[in-house]
DNA sequence: TTTGGCATAAGTGTTGACAGTTTGGCGGGG
DNA sequence: CCCCGCCAAACTGTCAACACTTATGCCAAA
């Protein structure tokens, strides 16, 4: 009766509960630094141990959540470092499969890439409130780039990650232009079949990115570990705006 | 008294059972494109389901076993478009890696892991039946990255699936001299500071390995699916060569 | 002979309970 | 007043059993 809702799309209830808890922290339900036992969050759910335990075995997995052998688990702190070892990873993976992308995506995707991009500008600018469509150019390029192995790392493990600091640092709305125009540089290298120069372009653009949350993260230095982690958590899915760098 | 040496690197029998599952795959007592059933491995190893499905969770999580959401698991086919995807990743991740030590590394490190490199090659190249000692440059080199992200997902995961695949495609001693001398300059293009430079020899390093691993693999086109995963598997840990591209 | 359906069997998903370990607090001693 | 050792509560790791799903083999009908 209390949430629980069954996502289909999820076959098995570890599967479904490494979503809601990851939805959980992103609306802060849970905040970092929080301790999360798996006999609290099963009571939570409405289920056994069992799948809570292969959630939060994924969480660790992502690297969202640091646990030694037998201490409780707790959701990692956000701090300068791993911000930083985030987007190295993210920098490689990223640029990477902006080259693929370059060299694999044909002349009728990469005009299609073109027009959603352009239909997503015009809305996002147009109408500021309504939510930015779940547009995402970058997910889109990854995927066009054909590499099963780092769209699952970027689409599954670090995308939500970058979701969940993004929530905690704010990000800028007046850096949406700049953004379309970085993004737009770059579908343009990829047209000209320019694997090096959309890299690079790529790197610059999530390097900005880096830069963006670092400064915004220093106006907040450091996440407080918050007090308890025993509110009643919404599990409504979080509405967080699309990305947008 | 069959197979179940306790590992005490490994706290809990989950982690110790990815090992052990790991080496058996890479020893060939499992063989790609066989399955394996949770009940099976649990009798084999004298442990219950839980700790087994934890590892086979994690099997699956770094692409080593597929698995649809009721079917039973299987060890991940090795054909070509696999070792493409695997090193597309490994090139991003390493690449990056290389430029980051360039960047971080300091002059005693790098004098230090010239002379280690020097003092291995000696030993490979004098005494070839000697066990090229464990040292590795490229896990050396990516430790020295200080990047905790890339190096678990680089030593962690891939390294794993690298040493099965050239367990069944054979590594050429040939190779090794020249293996070597790419991996000289890269280390003089770090102590000259060129992160660049040194992130582009250690992609073509790379792009060589890939492309000796597929000329190697279209000779035996693709592993057969192996008839039965009964064996009474030897949990000997496997004495595969150290890394050498 | 081939095809369709069905019954049995195998296997995974999930659950609740038990054992071992860590942590926090309490009391006694210095 | 501070420190050390002990105790209890909480939590994780592990196990055996139940429910549900999928695959396999057999049998009958066309």
């Amino acid at each position: 009766m209390d949430g629980q809702e069954e996502d289909d799309s999820a076959r098995s209830l570890g599967e479904a509960l490494f979503r809601d808890i990851l939805a959980l922290i992103h609306s802060g339900g849970i905040a970092p630094g929080a301790t999360l036992g798996e006999a609290t969050l099963a009571r939570q759910f409405g289920v056994s141990r069992g799948p809570v335990r292969e959630a939060i075995r994924r969480l660790q997995g992502i690297g969202l959540v640091t646990r030694e052998p037998f201490a409780r688990a707790r959701v990692a702190l956000l701090d300068r470092a791993a911000v930083d070892d985030l987007f190295d990873m993210r920098v490689a993976l990223e640029g990477r499969a902006c080259a693929l992308a370059a060299t694999r995506m044909d002349e009728s995707a990469i005009t299609s890439l073109l027009a959603a991009l352009e239909q997503a500008r015009r809305r996002d600018l147009g109408d500021p409130d309504i939510p930015p469509d779940d547009f995402d150019f970058h997910l889109q390029l990854i995927e066009h780039a054909r590499s099963p192995r780092i769209s699952a790392v970027l689409g599954g493990d670090l995308y939500p990650l970058l979701r969940l600091y993004r929530r905690w640092s704010g990000a800028r709305p007046e850096r949406k232009s700049v953004a379309y125009q970085e993004h737009w540089q770059i579908l343009r290298a990829i047209r000209s079949r320019d694997a090096d120069l959309a890299r690079s372009l790529m790197e610059q653009h999530i390097e900005k990115a880096r830069a963006n949350l670092m400064t915004a993260l220093d106006a907040s230095p450091t996440i407080r570990p918050a007090p308890a982690a025993h509110s009643p958590a919404v599990p409504t899915a979080p509405i967080l705006p699309a990305d947008q760098a």
